[in-house]
RNA sequence: GGUCCUGUGGCCGAGUGGUCAGGCAGAGCUCUGCAAAAGCUUCCACAGCGGUUCGAAUCCGCUCGGGACCU
């Protein structure tokens, strides 16, 4: 079973990760699992540098088109999702190749996530819906009284985090750090790494002609089109929720496009950031 | 030619004698269920020269650069 390998290729957005891995995937004869936490979208289509219709063509993709912006897609989701895929890959290949800007759901994929019971629904509502009125200190406070462990050692400037803190430890009694032992599931097959970079002036080069790309390609239409989803968790992607403020009157369309670049510059730092340290 | 205004870091922008503006950009970083998200840290100034003062970005003078007005 050791003798199946699954090849990640991983790297900055707009760095050429896609060529790539289709190169691999057909010298391998084999299949691609994309990782991108995006692209999966249907709806969504200009604005997330989706491959080609005709690289998609010449290999077939799983995490591509394959859900909707009203699917709960997550890293968990993803991890299964992925794990599921290789599988079927693996019937019939020893190699598979998978590819993605999305660090986190590598990570998942690759060590898996430690396992945390689902929560209440109905608390997380409550609680976000307090959060917004009443603000981050409230968030603190609250955490201070129910959760001493996260308040000590979390991330307590992080409304994101605090809030999943919250509604973990409201909905088991636990703190959300006795979950999260960090664990790294070892996986039936071989992980291989490849890492692209760029020179950062490159990089951002490339950044700014593919969002200009993206405009003569109709991005503002499509944004248009999709406007009346915006608040969804799927739209809340660069090049899109610029788009929509320039929709609200926020913004000019060349300062939102300006906005694009800019955004999808701090993106790739991120990554960076995160790769360099995860690989 | 004269009069008046003005000159803060890559950009915007406060300060007006004696802690730090701040924001953006840039850089660095964190990261286990919203991750193209969320959060944290941080370099670079006071146009130049001289003077007043214990002490000047802040007052005075000159130089240079901008701007406005003037019969």
């Amino acid at each position: 079973m050791t003798n199946k390998t699954c090849i990640i290729v991983s790297g900055a957005t707009a760095v050429g990760k896609t060529s790539h891995a289709i190169d691999l995937a057909l010298k391998y004869n084999t299949q691609i699992i994309s990782a991108d936490s995006r692209q999966c979208y249907r709806e969504l289509n200009i604005g997330v540098a989706r491959p080609s219709a005709e690289q998609l063509d010449s290999v077939p993709h799983y995490f591509i088109n394959s859900h909707s912006i009203y699917d709960d897609v997550n890293a968990k989701v993803f991890e299964q999702y992925a794990l599921d895929a290789v599988q079927k890959i693996f019937e019939n290949n020893d190699v598979a190749v998978m590819v993605g800007g999305t660090g986190l759901y590598i990570k998942a994929f690759s060590e898996g996530l430690d396992e945390v019971p689902a929560i209440d629904e109905n608390i997380r509502t409550e609680i976000n819906e307090t959060y917004k009125i009443e603000g981050l200190p409230w968030l603190q406070n609250v955490i201070k009284n129910h959760d001493p462990l996260y308040f000590s050692s979390g991330e307590m400037q992080n409304p994101q985090r605090s809030l999943r803190a919250l509604a973990v430890k409201l909905s088991t009694g636990k703190s959300i750090l006795d979950f999260q032992v960090g664990k790294k599931i070892k996986r039936n097959f071989e992980i291989k790494n490849i890492y692209l970079e760029l020179p950062r002036s490159e990089l951002y080069k490339r950044i700014n002609n593919r969002v200009d790309e993206m405009m003569n390609a109709g991005l503002l239409q499509e944004a248009e089109n999709l406007f009346q989803y915006r608040h969804f968790n799927a739209l809340q992607t660069v090049g899109y929720k610029e788009i929509f403020e320039h929709i609200d009157g926020k913004l000019s369309l060349h300062d939102a496009v300006e906005e694009i670049k800019k955004n999808t510059r701090h993106f790739a730092k991120r990554q960076v950031t995160w790769f360099k340290k995860f690989l």
